[in-house]
DNA sequence: ACGAAGTCTGTGACGCTGTCCAAGAGAGCA
DNA sequence: TGCTCTCTTGGACAGCGTCACAGACTTCGT
């Protein structure tokens, strides 16, 4: 009965898991700036060494906390007919997932910790590549290009509920006097985007130039 | 002889201006970090106080840096026969101006001051997009599709050259196993892309989806 | 010429952060 | 019982942003 929590509850009952997936709750629902060692131990019930014992110091905590996290994202699985429209799906999925949990993307993001965040559905999305036909260098690239836009517009989408009203984009654009606009585009830079389908309409573009048209689905091999 | 400079030299001769150009100075020559309210007073050889009595709060220093340094980012011409090419023109501006001052683009970034930082540009691409006949909402959505792209390639320039190599992306995809995988792709993980021709043809795409092509040059008027 | 008003500067403190040393408590084993 | 290993803790340290307060200097009104 006490064997079988393998044998890390000596004290306190207290390992790694335990404190990472509380880490991650406390970041989810009190937002990323309330996850401080202190705040974390005493939502524990424990001192702030003991966060140190079993996990490491705040970077190797964030990094545990986001490659967790990031295991679990990797769960949905990819619809989609043609491997063109599953490398599309990937991308849906990594932005779907990274604002799902927002202040988790966030701390992963202020950190450069993105690409481990998203690095299971980074595999997927090279096995759909590679069915599409990109492999080798290619594929790298693409890879590397869908990403980049992709944390682009969860960037955006980030800053967009997160910022003061008073440097919003929206407010720093229609700010700016410029007698040649068109006052049509003038107004409508003072209004927000509708950022999902955006992202659409441009990751389609995106994925489109960069994967071939599906040539009855055996281009390669 | 004295009255030349305004009526701001009263004690020791300080002024939101120097101060921020020396805050630039810092931050670029040695790393966003280094700027600290402290530090940049001992720069001045000053004490904290008179940042706060000149300047206000350090995110009001980060405002003021960033904007003073987005202005100077603007003054390049825009050249392209075509608007469409000078949409893509400026987006290429913002890519290489945030890249040659790393660090400030850095600070804008992790601080939602990167709208802020290409204001000017933006404007710019806005009328760019105007001549090629993009007005209203369609202009408002291409603006932040391209920007929210641009960005996503600058963060990612941005980490290539100041993460720790163990969890860099090349790694981090490197070191995740899959058997599925072509071994020429896997390998072509491991080593990382040319970032500035990649930025080239992937918003050469982005732009072209989103800009009708050039219809002898007056689609609108 | 003298004092009041306004403008700028410096001192020193407050609460917060991440980090870690040194000491202790508890379990298992001899 | 005592030794060892594992885990927990208290308390300190240096650094951060921020500000109340008091002092110094200039300018102006009288």
């Amino acid at each position: 009965m006490a064997e079988t929590r393998s044998r890390s509850n000596r004290h306190a009952g207290l390992e790694a898991g335990g404190i990472l997936d509380r880490a991650i709750a406390l970041a989810r629902d009190e937002g990323a700036d309330a996850l401080t060692m202190r705040r974390l131990a005493a939502e524990l019930g424990v001192a702030t060494t003991s966060i140190y014992w079993h996990v490491g110091n705040r970077e190797q905590l964030l990094t545990a906390m986001v490659q967790r996290h990031g295991e679990r994202l990797a769960e949905t699985p990819i619809t989609g007919d043609t491997a063109r429209e599953r490398v599309l799906a990937v991308a849906r999925l990594i932005w779907e997932g990274a604002l799902a949990d927002r202040e988790i993307t966030r701390l992963a993001s202020s950190h450069g910790l993105s690409s481990l965040h998203a690095q299971h559905l980074e595999l997927a999305m090279a096995r759909e590549l590679q069915e599409a036909g990109v492999v080798g260098e290619s594929a790298r690239d693409a890879l590397r290009a869908i990403t980049a836009c992709v944390g682009g517009f969860i960037v955006a989408a980030l800053l967009d509920d997160a910022l003061p009203t008073d440097h919003r984009r929206t407010s720093v654009l229609a700010h700016l006097e410029d007698p040649g606009l068109d006052p049509t585009t003038r107004s409508a830079l003072a209004t927000s985007s509708h950022l999902p389908s955006l992202f659409d309409t441009t990751l389609q573009a995106v994925v489109d130039s960069l994967v071939p048209a599906d040539l009855s689905a055996n281009a390669y091999l």
